[in-house]
DNA sequence: CGTCTTTGACCCGCGC
DNA sequence: GCGCGGGTCAAAGACG
């Protein structure tokens, strides 16, 4: 890793020492668009990225969703769906998991129209600790039938696997730890963070995949509807921004791709959440990508962007 | 003192 | 209806 790397891993807050080390943040196998090939100049600045108008296609591109890179992968979920395991992300399931490559170090895998926040929201609401005044949380059970029908409406979702020993990487936001949940035939606990920021909704999940514990999966959930922390852009967003323009594409994925796809704009998010672009062009078109492992495309795809519903 | 993590309890959805 | 698992809350403690 890089000096510079490195010290933009030093301006995490959060991080002690240990965390800093062997993180490798790097795109799996990410490199060209072959389609087009890859064109540094199509790459917009990390920050306009982050808030602006890039479509999904552009999307795919700057993170180098190419036919060489099996394991940069993305998918879409109907709003009606079942969020998606992680464990089919690579944690518990031979057929899906990606292929830690001795150089690959991060794939993403999943975005989902979704409302976990609703339903935490409606969870609040819900507990109604103290039904004070005979109250009984009176608005309790109208409220209810509304959630219901609101809930399906939920946060766009994207998840994504990452070669690291840092559970939680920097991304340049900062987040707050609020719960942890051992999962399921996993020995490694999940961590549910959500932005420190205020009226900032965005949430993310980290968990180790336990079949091969040097990968962290990450789900972020939500946008993010404010800038970097002043105090992490110089080095988050910059480094990300040059190495996005770099002409060399596995220097452009060497930092920090989640960063830019937690900042997927709403337009993306609306057609990710549409099950259009990508995973759709992918499903039609397989062979447009020219994927070679496209056994491992097969494996993953389906699972990863063909769950829907009808 | 403010911020963050830890952790047990709680709620909810879902499958049986 | 019950139990399980996932997700969240919030009090308590740690830390700088």
């Amino acid at each position: 890793m890089s000096d510079e790397q490195r010290g933009l891993y030093y301006h995490n807050p959060f991080h002690d020492d240990d965390h800093d080390r062997d993180i490798k943040p790097s795109l799996i196998g990410s490199s060209t668009y072959t389609e087009q090939g890859f064109d540094p100049s199509s790459y917009m600045s990390f920050t306009e990225t982050l808030h602006g108008s890039m479509d999904y296609n552009s999307l795919a591109k700057a993170f180098g969703l190419s036919p060489s890179s099996s394991e940069v992968f993305t998918s879409t979920e109907s709003s009606t769906q079942k969020p998606m395991e992680l464990g089919d992300l690579g944690g518990g399931n031979n057929s899906t998991e990606t292929p830690a490559t001795p150089n690959s170090s991060l794939s993403f895998s999943s975005s989902e129209a979704g409302g976990e926040d609703d339903r935490g929201k409606t969870k609040k609401e819900g507990q109604c600790k103290e039904p004070e005044d005979g109250g009984e949380c009176s608005d309790k059970k109208a409220n209810k039938a509304k959630k219901k029908a609101e809930k399906r409406q939920r946060e766009p979702r994207f998840a994504f696997m990452t070669k690291s020993e840092v559970d939680h990487l920097e991304d340049g936001y900062r987040w707050r730890k609020y719960g942890q949940k051992a999962v399921k035939n996993s020995p490694y606990p999940r961590s549910y963070y959500r932005c420190t920021t205020q009226k900032c909704t965005v949430k993310k999940r980290v968990e180790r995949s336990f079949q091969d514990p040097s990968t962290v999966i990450t789900t972020y959930e939500g946008q993010h509807n404010h800038p970097l922390p002043t105090s992490l852009r110089g080095s988050a967003a910059t480094m990300f921004s040059h190495s996005m323009l770099t002409p060399t594409p596995m220097a452009a994925a060497t930092t920090f791709p989640q960063e830019f796809l937690l900042q997927m704009p709403p337009g993306v998010s609306n057609q990710v959440g549409a099950g259009s672009m990508f995973p759709q062009n992918i499903a039609q078109n397989p062979h447009q990508y020219q994927v070679p492992d496209y056994g491992l495309l097969q494996d993953m795809f389906p699972s990863m962007f063909f769950r829907q519903e009808p």
